[in-house]
DNA sequence: ACCTGAACACCGTTCAAGT
DNA sequence: ACCTGAACACCGTTCAAGT
């Protein structure tokens, strides 16, 4: 939409983030981009090698949208600040969340991430083999709920809810414990899907927390 | 492969499984699939609608392949052999793993799954609210992992370690925690990390356990 | 009824040509 | 140095034509 100023490789990526926002990865496609630059296609390979090598800066991108709390911060706050952060981040470009775990070379902002993650958790007196349980249970559940909340919605969500009740609704006795299920949440009257991620994330913290204490007692 | 006999919906949709696992699903195009059954891309179009319509059935195919077991089943070891066998497909297909969370609309074997799942929680006593806690955790644990499993082979695994070390090992000061971590692990000998799955589920429901318990004693 | 060939509007990418 | 137009080998999809 901006055509004016000189190219930049910043400004490529930035684009792309835009077209991907607007139309998902698959309207990502050199022209695409370059006509959100006001610019033909061909004219991006001054700047990014090659539209895989786009993908990577794209990936790249979204990580260093991801809040990461200093070294110092201790361990538990810190993992639910990160793992906030990132399902903001996700939730606002859906097109994240495979993205940056299917690039097939990890990139240093993912390595400079993890080794922070491993930093609070070993400043914390963690083994190496419990930071390890930590970290892996967090991100697989971070990048896991975050898949399905942009494209399940599955449960009473705004919006949402009309559509799945919909689709349950029709035949009650097809689905009985999701429409139990439900009735059930609707009826407590303060329920939305949403507030499930930190239930989750507390769920888990509570037990590695459980499993650290034990580890100090020992 | 087989160009023999007549095509059907059942042996396009197996076509491009195949297809999608040899060449990912980026070489999954209505020609490809057309001429791993000798036929041409155009004729695919008598036994699926559009290409999207071919997507959405292999997501089903997908689906199709995790064990669920009967609605009777005890409902921990439901949650971990559907768990485990999930994770076995999303290895074994990993292009599957992004696809079932992303189709637009959720299809009735993914309810037919979701209503199974909630029928073993209610049979144990779970209430609807801690019965969605443990679906979505146990779900966002599944799909995340298998995410990070299939694409980044960050931690030990057979034959992933010494690139990992690779990457990380030319400047140990850039990464000091992710190599503290390695050396730790490694050291142990017998670790590997596909074992954190198990660690990572046992956590998950042995915590979900601990407020099924509590909830039957209030 | 099922398969095909040509056609259309797209892709990523290369390269010689423009400025 | 940076941008472009034409070209190549691909896409998904339509449709008239073949069997």
């Amino acid at each position: 939409m901006s055509r004016r100023g000189t190219l930049t490789r910043e400004r490529v990526i930035a684009a792309a983030a835009a077209v991907a926002d607007r139309s998902g990865l698959a309207g990502v496609s050199m022209r695409s981009v370059g006509g959100e630059l006001g610019v033909e296609g061909m004219s991006l390979y001054h700047h990014v090698s090659s539209k895989d090598a786009l993908l990577d800066a794209l990936a790249e991108w979204a990580i260093a949208k991801i809040d990461l709390p200093p070294p110092d911060a201790p361990w538990r706050e810190a993992m639910e600040t990160r793992a906030r952060s990132a399902r903001a981040v996700f939730v606002a470009h859906p097109w994240s969340i495979a993205m940056i775990e299917s690039r097939p070379a990890p990139s240093a902002a993912l390595l400079t991430h993890h080794d922070r993650v491993l930093g609070w958790l070993f400043a914390a007196g963690f083994t190496a083999p419990l930071a390890t349980l930590a970290f892996s249970t967090v991100d697989a559940f971070v990048y896991g709920f975050a898949l399905s909340e942009t494209n399940l919605p599955f449960l009473p969500s705004p919006g949402a809810e009309a559509e799945f009740a919909a689709t349950v609704s029709p035949d009650p006795g097809a689905y009985p414990n999701l429409s139990r299920s439900l009735t059930e949440l609707l009826s407590s009257g303060d329920y939305t899907y949403p507030s499930e991620f930190d239930n989750g994330l507390t769920l888990i913290l509570d037990a590695i927390q459980a499993q650290l204490d034990a580890t100090r007692d020992a």
